[in-house]
DNA sequence: ATGGCTAACATGGTTAGA
């Protein structure tokens, strides 16, 4: 099975992107964030047309996100159960007894910011979410848009970066206590190329000097992650006429 | 240099993203 991250940053605007690389790139599970369409705006026949089944959970303007599937999806959870939130952020599902949750991590805006303390509470959240969803799958993968660079060489120049949002201390414990939970970072587990980045800013040309940073990421569980056989970022969609901003994210796994 | 682009909502200029 293939699992896949997007963040599409406005559906209504990357469909024609969608289509054209899930008809390349055959995944089972595309998980997208920044959907940006209210529930009832979501496409859902043009996905459906393609032979895959889809869950949403969307607002108008920001954040939403989707689950599109070639096997059906089961037992889907909008959310983080018991965390009181609005923003649409959060999709579970089960496809062929893996659970996949898709997430959009906010953003943080700024180190101290209001928004810097939503990003740290939303991710405590997730991380107590993902610790009780583990003890119910023997398979998991949580996947999307982390808004944080793990380490280091996921930065493009982390002398710039140091200490600023996406790469902060407090948000780098986040994302371990998320990992001690018992999950892995499939991307690491092979070799890569230097320099491997899935977020690029739409100024400065930071695409063509590959000014990125590696923030989406797919998480699996220990029993999930040594089944993985792959995990590449696929830059080419960032080439396109009116791209995302961020690149797609692919792991296989022998199941 | 704290901008630079892009998208949404709106229909000019603000908000947000990362």
């Amino acid at each position: 099975m293939q699992f896949a991250t997007w963040n599409v940053n406005s559906l209504r605007v990357r469909l024609p992107h969608v289509k054209d690389w899930l008809a390349g790139n055959p995944v089972d599970v595309l998980a997208l964030q920044e959907t940006k369409l209210p529930d009832a705006d979501f496409p859902r026949e043009e996905i459906e047309g393609l032979g895959m089944a889809v869950a949403f959970s969307g607002q108008r303007t920001y954040n939403g996100v989707a689950l599109l599937s070639r096997a059906p999806i089961e037992d889907v959870v909008a959310g983080i159960p018991g965390f009181d939130d609005e923003q649409k952020r959060v999709l579970a599902g089960t496809v062929g007894g893996v659970r996949v949750i898709d997430v959009y991590v906010p953003n943080g805006q700024s180190v101290g910011s209001e928004k810097y303390e939503y990003k740290l509470r939303w991710l405590a959240a997730l991380r107590d979410y993902v610790a009780a969803e583990s003890t119910q799958h023997a398979h998991l993968v949580v996947l999307g848009d982390y808004n944080i660079a793990p380490e280091d060489r996921d930065v493009h120049d982390p002398k710039a970066w140091e200490g600023s949002v996406h790469v902060s201390t407090p948000e780098r414990a986040a994302l371990r206590a998320l990992l001690d939970t018992g999950l892995v970072d499939c991307f690491r587990q092979f070799d890569q190329p230097e320099k491997s980045y899935s977020w690029w800013d739409y100024r400065m040309m930071a695409f063509r000097r590959n000014a990125g940073l590696r923030i989406d990421l797919i998480l699996a569980n220990t029993p999930l992650a040594e089944k993985c056989g792959g995990c590449h970022i696929d830059k080419a969609p960032r080439k396109l006429e009116r791209p995302s901003d961020h690149a797609p994210v692919v792991a296989a796994f022998d199941i």
